[in-house]
DNA sequence: AGCACGCCGACT
DNA sequence: GTCGGCGTGCTC
């Protein structure tokens, strides 16, 4: 056998470290270590412990053999990246830069082996017949009455009778599971399972296990009673390893899925299309694109292949996973960074051996380990959220298309308001588009919409938030027992506060950000989160005028309950989501119609279906309109477009007030007639005009210091080195816009610099990206700055 | 990143 | 004479 030699990615996300390390796979670990492997090394001088990632094994040494070190041990072979895995990884950081090290780190959501859980189940040790023998001789005996409990509940007496009450009444308790389990379930466990018995015949009567919390907690039998029948040989322990299981609170609705006409035809076109590997779903708010993915879940996990549901935001987890656990069953599981890491590394194990076929989540729900995946679905493919924030700034649309490609899967993209990168590759016959024009639920029709001129109402002379008719409407639907949401898309009391004597604005001391305005008294920073109170004068000059101008959804709040007194309100923002599970449990007191009014920010307007809701009220549309970014009227009309279907999802039909300064801007008007295509139309025709994506592809280049002098005299020096290669190297065409301070030019201390980079060809930008890279790495500037990149931005720097 | 090696100022 | 400042360079 030669000797083995892996190349190892070490876990240190510096530049000058970021290349591949060679280690001999000792003889003890040989046949341990695959590609994929986490493994410990020696490294460097003083031979510190690290960690490192196996991405290939050779049996020729690249480098000196007397400097090349052994591993010393192997982490969790369990944890091993599939080969296909570390090629997603190569490929994310060619295309968006980073380290290859951040890059393997994105692609493993699991960070850790975490001890399993065993849990102690107790059962008969002997048949039936001779415990009810041993029972009939204590029975009668007062001393023995703790036995008498255990060993009935064990034959299946008392949890089928008494015991049963207290088995339905503990799983209320604990939120949903029926009282019996089938193995390898953790979630809600009452404690009581009937299992077959492993390697037994069928014939064989089925035993009760019960678990040690049972016994201690609703029988009321100590251990020592249980230890003495063990002695005595009539019962016997099983530990069990057992999952974790991310999802306690579940409650399956069970609702019946029918696919209506439309459905079937969207569900059978992208099932029988063998052209195009990449699907787009355009469906109107409220049409049930969920049942078409179910459609082709249930299609895809039949061929025996396993799928990938991708939702925006962790807080969509629950609400959809509900509905597929209802669907599906225990074969469903979700992964997200909320999650414990034992609960990660259950689910991450339940992928890789096979004992789940679905699985949903954010981003990171994109690196499940399964062994023959069929299926990526990606819901509401436009939202942002999809976009990391962090180096390596990927979309999860792009790896998504990666690893279908990889894995010969189907990607079925949908939303009501496809992105227009997405609808572009639509059209242009590159994906295979589908569209869904009606709403699913029978007598459900898209809400009427009406645009109030706030311009209009200035000149009568109504200052408030809410014009005449959005008031007069807002009280018929309370008269009628009815539900509304106002929406606002900005949190806090105020926007901004200044002194109305010398126009000093409180800015944040860390970041160039006008502080918000809390009800509170304080000032609170949205950039950094640093707060400080209000003062009462201004530190500018002393005056006393100082005020807080705008408002925010707290503002909404106070003002809804002064303008409605009686009206129940609740707010949602992250303000009052601060707290985990608080979201969904505001979310679900307005769905039981414990308040009239929900007010609240974006988070109101994902995917929520509330049927009692017949207003939606969008107090001021132009609020994202405009920030000096190319996306900023996409973000609009799709904020608008999604706020309004959130009205009217049941029979009673629904409206929506739009109000804004800006009735005639086409983002607005297309939203109020839920007109997407024009709206694309439009929106193109400025995208061509100013060379913005899809029409070229774009890349923001930013540096960051804590001396601004030298992230200016780094960034100038970078670009001027950047323009020299790309003209030297014949990369044509290459637009370079800047070098400029970021619109937030200074954020936690740290001054931001930008420039941006554009071109047609992608390949081009790549290139640019790999060359600066160097330079950054290289340069004699670079010291105390970053350099970072984020390729096919959402929003402008 | 983190550590060692290395070449210049004020101390036991 | 030596302890230690942090600039420079290297890590299989």
């Amino acid at each position: 056998m030669p000797v083995l030699y892996a190349d190892i990615v070490v876990d240190i996300s510096a530049g000058n470290l970021d290349r591949i390390f060679q280690y001999r796979i000792p003889e003890s670990l040989a046949g341990n270590v695959d590609i994929g492997s986490q493994v410990m090394i020696p490294f460097g001088r003083g031979d510190k412990a690290l960690k490192g990632y196996v991405v290939n094994i050779t049996d020729q040494p690249g480098y000196d053999i007397e400097k090349i070190k052994d591993i010393t041990q192997v982490i969790n072979s369990e944890l091993a990246m599939e080969g296909q895995l570390i090629k997603l990884a190569w490929q994310i950081k060619k295309v968006y830069g980073g380290t290859m090290n951040q890059a393997l780190k994105t692609v493993v959501p699991v960070k850790k082996q975490i001890k399993a859980i065993v849990r102690r189940r107790y059962r008969l040790a002997v048949p039936p017949q001779e415990a009810e023998n041993y029972l009939n001789e204590i029975r009668e005996n007062k001393r023995c009455r703790a036995r008498v409990r255990l060993l009935d509940a064990l034959i299946g007496k008392t949890a089928e009778q008494g015991g049963g009450n207290f088995v339905a009444e503990r799983a209320k308790q604990s939120g949903g599971s029926t009282g019996v389990e089938t193995s390898k379930q953790s979630g809600g466990s009452t404690g009581v399972e009937i299992s077959g018995q492993s390697g037994g015949t069928a014939a064989e009567p089925p035993l009760h296990t019960l678990t040690q919390s049972y016994i201690e907690d609703t029988l009321k039998i100590s251990p020592s009673t249980v230890r003495s029948l063990i002695d005595a040989g009539y019962v016997e322990e099983v530990a069990e390893e057992e999952y974790r299981s991310p999802w306690r609170r579940l409650t399956p609705q069970g609702r019946p899925v029918e696919l209506n006409g439309e459905q079937a035809a969207v569900a059978e076109q992208i099932w029988s299309d063998t052209s195009h590997q990449i699907h787009l779903i355009h469906g109107v708010t409220g049409s049930g694109k969920t049942e078409v993915y179910m459609e082709l879940i249930a299609r895809t996990i039949a061929e025996g292949k396993q799928a990938i549901v991708l939702i925006p935001e962790i807080s969509l987890s629950l609400q959809t996973v509900s509905r597929f656990h209802s669907r599906f069953g225990d074969r469903v599981s979700i992964m997200n960074s909320r999650l414990s890491d034992g609960e990660k590394y259950d689910q991450y194990l339940r992928a890789k051996r096979g004992d789940i076929d679905i699985v949903v989540g954010p981003r990171s729900a994109l690196f499940m380990p399964f062994q023959d995946l069929g299926l990526i679905v990606m819901d509401e493919e436009h939202d942002g959220a999809y976009k990391s924030e962090t180096t390596p700034r990927f979309h999860a649309r792009d790896v998504a298309a990666w690893r279908a490609q990889m894995t010969g899967a189907k990607l079925v993209l949908g939303s009501a308001t496809p992105s227009m990168e997405s609808y572009a590759r639509a059209l242009s016959g590159l994906y295979g588009l589908h569209e869904l024009t009606q709403r699913a639920k029978a007598g459900s029709v898209l809400p009427e919409v009406k645009v109030v001129d706030l311009r209009e109402e200035f000149k009568l002379k109504n200052k408030k938030i809410f014009s005449g008719a959005l008031r007069e409407m807002i009280g018929e639907r309370l008269a009628r027992h009815e539900q509304v949401i106002l929406f606002l898309n900005r949190r806090g009391y105020a926007g901004f506060v200044s002194c109305r004597s010398c126009g000093h604005v409180f800015k944040c001391k860390h970041c160039e950000v006008s502080m918000t305005a809390h009800n509170n008294g304080w000032l609170k920073c949205h950039y950094c989160g640093y707060e400080e109170k209000l003062p009462k004068i201004c530190p500018e000059c002393g005056s006393p005028y100082v005020a807080a101008f705008g408002t925010g959804t707290q503002k909404v709040e106070r003002m809804v309950m002064d303008e409605f007194p009686g009206a129940r309100v609740l707010r949602l923002d992250r303000d009052s989501t601060a707290k985990k599970d608080s979201m969904d449990e505001i979310l679900e007191r307005f769905r039981n119609h414990e308040a009239d009014i929900l007010v609240g920010t974006q988070m109101i307007v994902k995917g929520h279906d509330f049927p009692n809701v017949t207003l939606v009220g969008i107090l001021a549309a132009d609020l994202s309109m405009f920030s000096n970014d190319f996306m900023a009227a996409e973000r609009t009309f799709q904020l608008l477009t999604q706020a309004a279907g959130r009205s009217g999802r049941d029979e009673k039909g629904g409206e929506v007030v739009i109000q804004t300064y800006n009735p005639q801007h086409y983002s607005i008007v297309c939203a109020s007639r839920q007109d997407y295509k024009e709206f694309y139309r439009q929106e193109m025709l400025y995208r061509r005009m100013l060379g913005y994506p899809p029409v070229k592809h774009m890349m923001v280049v930013l540096v960051q210091s804590t001396d601004e002098n030298k992230a200016s005299i780094f960034i100038e020096e970078l670009l001027k080195a950047a323009r020299h290669y790309c003209s030297q190297f014949g990369l044509e065409n290459m637009e370079f816009i800047g070098p400029a301070s970021a619109s937030v030019s200074k954020g936690k201390d740290t001054y931001r610099k930008v420039f941006y980079v554009k071109n047609k060809k992608f390949p081009y930008l790549i290139a640019a990206r790999e060359y600066m890279e160097i330079f950054g790495r290289e340069s004699r500037l670079n010291k105390d700055v970053s350099l970072q990149f984020d390729v096919n931005p959402m929003s402008m720097y």
